[in-house]
DNA sequence: TAATACTCTACTAATTTAGTAGGGATTAAT
DNA sequence: ATTAATCCCTACTAAATTAGTAGAGTATTA
């Protein structure tokens, strides 16, 4: 499952990406759209921007915009940033990955269903892009 | 990520799943063997019990039996009773599904990639069962 | 130089995960 | 019938994670 705080960060990278080539958006101004968590979307764009997923400007007309066009910024790559680990597993992750303290990673069945599980989940995480989540959006 | 918990029911199940139409196996036996902490796995076998994947028998010469062959058993099915949603986002869950507060559901495109993302997991873990898991796992 | 807006560190509350404790109920062998 | 083995059930606790808050600091621009 996605953590809130992912949830909030899609949305937000929604909004910036309907934005995309217009001048920055403030954090309150999205904050109050999206109904989201002043200082709580603060730390999420913070970590977007460390991500270089986002550029920022301070003072008077400043806030936020994507770095990089919506159509170059995969949903795995947001996930990865926010959530964290997509496989299922930490010893079948290949952002993440762990070594597995009880079993032989060799000879590990389970390990080999989370690779084929992973393979399949990725293939569509990755080829998505924010443009695809923002054309999905259907105007009211 | 699966949580702990999961991975200690699955390596119980491939446990049973190779002595499948043998005489039960004690809680005492699989914890010991596969190095689960006892009254935790109890707890597990248990749950796994009133999901009518195992039966078992008490007093001595009991024990753990899958109720069902492991080729009837899938990936998904272990997941969702010991784990939970197998989808990233509650209103996109086919089993857990839960109303999205503060979007529409019709018009969302993140809901509608992860929908997408839902269907691909899904395809494998739900074709995938205890019985591949079992045979993939190569022995010493 | 004042107002605006991002930056950074740290803290707290709620929830979930991981595990423990201990008595109760049932079965099989003696 | 008794005893030992074994599952069953409820409740508790500790650790980790998630969700969010607080407040001072820094940069920018009118």
């Amino acid at each position: 499952m996605l953590s809130k705080k992912t949830q909030y960060a899609f949305r937000a990278l929604v909004h910036l990406a309907e934005n995309y080539g217009g001048s920055p958006i403030g954090i309150s101004t999205i904050s109050s759209q999206q109904r989201i968590p002043l200082k709580f979307l603060e730390n999420i764009l913070n970590e977007l921007k460390k991500a270089d997923l986002l550029e920022s400007r301070k003072g008077r007309g400043g806030g936020y915009s994507l770095k990089v066009s919506p159509k170059k910024i995969n949903l795995a790559t947001v996930i990865r940033v926010i959530n964290g680990p997509i496989a299922l597993l930490p010893c079948v992750s290949l952002n993440f990955y762990e070594r597995c303290k009880d079993c032989n990673e060799e000879t590990c069945g389970m390990r080999k269903m989370m690779i084929i599980a992973r393979d399949a989940t990725l293939k569509v995480l990755e080829k998505r892009t924010l443009y695809d989540m923002m054309k999905e959006e259907i105007k009211i």
